[in-house]
DNA sequence: ACAGATCACTTGCATTTAACAAGTAATCTT
DNA sequence: AAGATTACTTGTTAAATGCAAGTGATCTGT
């Protein structure tokens, strides 16, 4: 009934812990990363993502990722019916965070992800952050990476 | 041999998504921190880390880190009642990762921390990260930062 | 040696969140 | 005008989380 503490109450001020509040789910920084690595904009994009996440959880994540700036949605002009979703700068800055994702998951857990790539990666992570904000800055749709999933392997 | 990682079935390939399978949620990564830059090492240390973590929920996510490898836990000689639990180099790769959503949480959301020494890490992560790996290599005990919580508004 | 405290957990139960299946309104295509 | 597409909702069920209390092993002080 009556929330005591509001209904955003931060759990402690480390940046960590507030980090984790805002997008530390199973879902949230994936679709991050269809925005940011594989040039994704739609609901339906992140839909048919590989990863199989239901339509109220994607409407909730996206609702979520709006409402704290690191997401933006509008129409598309040539199509009404649907939402081009876009990273915001401040999305735009989890690059480093998604790759350092990416590098320790290609090395630690057994992904379908080219060794030889996450080593160039891991070699120079800032000039891959800077590509990815590059991309960003000029909405160029093309991926970043060939695609890592592979088939999609179960 | 099939490309099983246990009883759970992938979703994807994608290293990000593996990444997230193992610890995105809420507490896994907290608990890594207390371990990577506070220098924690027993139940009692997490349960009072300032979050309030329930009891069984910190139990669930040990043994989960315990399994994918990423903390080990063992009895400690001189009280038998106490577990000390540890990162793995597994686990202490996980620093990159750490100190990119420490950076990002600071510099985009309002927390506790001090801009000036953020600003220092960001300007050179690889010394923080080697810091941080010295310090598990010499099971150094000590902080890595002074704690970024603040008075913890609570 | 014994009482009481401490430590690392469990167990049971209520509440919250996520997953699954359907449906809907607006818009576009033919 | 019919049918398809798009971005969602709305139920309903399953699972995860949060909370309070309890357990057993071990240590500490007397």
């Amino acid at each position: 009934m009556t929330r005591k503490t509001g209904p955003h109450h931060s759990r402690s001020g480390c940046p960590v812990n507030i980090s984790l509040e805002v997008f530390g789910d199973r879902w949230s920084l994936l679709i991050v990363r269809d925005l940011m690595v594989r040039g994704f904009t739609t609901f339906h994009d992140f839909l048919n993502s590989g990863e199989g996440i239901a339509t109220n959880i994607l409407a909730n994540r996206l609702r979520r990722l709006q409402k704290s700036g690191i997401v933006k949605g509008e129409k598309d002009q040539n199509d009404g019916r649907r939402v081009i979703y876009r990273l915001t700068e401040k999305g735009i800055d989890l690059a480093p965070v998604m790759l350092e994702l990416l590098i320790w998951g290609a090395q630690h857990e057994h992904t379908g992800a080219p060794a030889v790539l996450i080593a160039e990666m891991a070699k120079n992570p800032r000039a891959v952050v800077e590509e990815a904000r590059r991309r960003w800055r000029q909405r160029d749709p093309m991926p970043l990476l060939p695609w890592l999933g592979g088939k999609n392997a179960n």
